[in-house]
DNA sequence: ATCTGGCAGGAAAGCGCTTACCTGATCGTT
DNA sequence: AACGATCAGGTAAGCGCTTTCCTGCCAGAT
């Protein structure tokens, strides 16, 4: 691998020199010697070592990312948005999946505060789950204490920059659509319970049908993998505990379309005996058949925001964007049957 | 931020000591120093400098992947596989997105080339243009000539080790298909012609036609691209200039879902009237209705078996690695109406 | 009591860059 | 004509770590 050094001795100039013309300093440097290091450059195929460079310049390039899994599409959203914002700033984005592991999420944030990012942004769903969470916020005040910035997305248990999307008050437009469609028995098909966004969304839900007098009684919520094959199973187990269910809220899209595979197998009509509900707009939900109604996030936002925020140094003062949800009627839902 | 001086100086020790506990190295060290400086590490929240670490040992850590798009299922599926070898051995994965844009793509190879990476892999469509693949080639060629290793899925003009999905046979498994059923008038949905992986496809596709005798006129292929709304786009396009359409061929599931979503907002019915096949066989095929009948390829073992030969020093003549298409029959195709 | 081996720990030389500082030449000033 | 200002370029000191090599100590052998 050639060197600057070995760029500089073919130019026949000196190292400092060399590195002035590679990367435009501020320093002048005559034609001449500017196009015998150019040439020395192509005819090396010289590339500089970049963990050198920033050695040397302790300069923050990166931003870090830790998403539960880039592969689902509410995270590839999510990170596209990140993407966007990180790339007009000519910054590099490293993207970490802790795959809804806390202990990864962990290891993760030591990583990338050894790679010296400029920045962490955290994605998905805290966990309840205090030593993790005390575990967690103590590296994360480690990095930041040393001028690190942190912006979370969707996680209350952080108390810095964050973007939270309204998973309560999405949870509510729900229930509220439910009672407006006149369903009353409801399952929930819902993801893992010891995430913050299970939780939250289910609150939203429940407040609403308690506002519309109907209770949500804990048999009719399944607990499953946030993704198809637990959404599938959940509503399997549901259906064969109570067969008179005329509505599943599923608490995320994909959990949602696990719901309309198994309801299609065993040819259970949708929406005319089982109306079917999802949760955060992920571009798949108009192309499944009927198409998903949902409660929409402004996904790519959120990232965008998110990644914003990580990279204003800003205010001292913790800044907290809220994201509405909003409801979005399609064919996978309609009226109780009766 | 602490460095290991830092910890060095609080444990009352000297750097060397300090570095060889911290990163357990074969030198012994007394149990009691060897606390000392795991407690002055505790306090101080001490995180080694990976990029300090990387350059004094100047070890090749992480694996660079440049895709297309990895929020595109195609190449989150491959991710997936290369991600479950990379992490197996220990590799950090640095994946880059070129947006399908080669300007890019030769980007980020220097960027990874900068960064040490142990092994560069290129997944997914190359590109007919010669400049460009000199380009590419000669950049590759340097990286490989200061021991980086390169292994590239479904492009042919790298030399080296690759896994190549047979996009051909897969072409000619569908034109074989549509003929089985009968169709005479098939629209081709296509993407970009630039891309190796569109007109493999479609050569493959040609040759079964021809041997049952059938053409394929160029007015009967759209090119669009490689996504959803690529494909709904080009579905509109070949509908209106033929509505006597039986069968649309979609070079991937995305177009194809997008063509089935066109052909929904029109009432057309599919398979009844209209024939749709897609290609890759993405998760979500099975979750479209009518499900999408497609050409599968196997995604995650392509990403897995592209890593592997990335990682394994082996043989010095390249290895390449075919894997093969299969048909599978869903319920977006039937036989053409007549 | 002296010598050798073995062994824990430290000193210091880099890894490949950047950059503050210095040098020597060139130019303009009074 | 002599001096300082100006400027291109070079020198060398790090950035934070790893690792080779060396030092000084002690146990065991003679």
């Amino acid at each position: 691998m050639a060197t600057l050094s070995d760029v500089a001795r073919r130019a026949g100039v000196s190292p400092a020199t060399a590195s002035r013309v590679i990367n435009g300093s501020s320093k002048p440097v005559t034609e001449e010697l500017r196009e015998r290091v150019l040439r020395a450059v192509a005819e090396l195929q010289y590339v500089p070592n970049a963990h050198a460079q920033l050695l040397a310049r302790s300069h923050r390039g990166a931003v870090g990312v830790i998403v539960h899994d880039v592969s689902d599409p509410y995270f590839s959203e999510i990170t596209r948005g990140l993407q966007r914002v990180a790339t007009d700033q000519g910054r590099l984005l490293m993207i970490c999946n802790s795959y809804r592991d806390p202990e990864r999420e962990l290891e993760y944030v030591e990583l990338l505060r050894g790679q010296q990012v400029a920045a962490i942004v955290l994605a998905g769903s805290g966990y309840h789950d205090a030593d993790f969470t005390r575990l967690l916020n103590g590296k994360l005040a480690a990095y930041e204490a040393t001028g690190g910035r942190v912006a979370v997305i969707g996680r209350h248990e952080h108390s810095g920059d964050a973007v939270m999307p309204d998973n309560r008050g999405g949870g509510e437009l729900l229930g509220q659509e439910l009672c407006r469609l006149g369903h009353e028995h409801i399952g929930v098909v819902a993801g893992p319970r010891v995430l913050t966004t299970t939780t939250d969304r289910l609150t939203g839900l429940r407040a609403a049908l308690a506002e519309h007098g109907r209770e949500l009684p804990e048999h009719r919520i399944r607990y499953a993998d946030f993704d198809r094959d637990g959404g599938a199973e959940a509503t399997a187990a549901l259906l064969d505990a109570e067969p008179g269910l005329t509505a599943i809220a599923a608490l995320n899209d994909s959990m949602a379309i696990g719901a309309l595979a198994l309801l299609r197998a065993r040819a259970v009509p949708v929406p005319q005996q089982v109306s079917v509900f999802g949760f955060d707009d992920m571009p798949m939900a108009r192309d499944v058949t009927p198409a998903l109604t949902t409660i929409r996030l402004p996904l790519v936002e959120m990232g965008a925001r998110a990644m914003a925020l990580a990279l204003d140094p800003g205010a001292a003062s913790p800044r907290v964007e809220s994201l509405a949800a909003d409801l979005i009627r399609r064919d996978s839902s309609g009226p109780a049957p009766r």
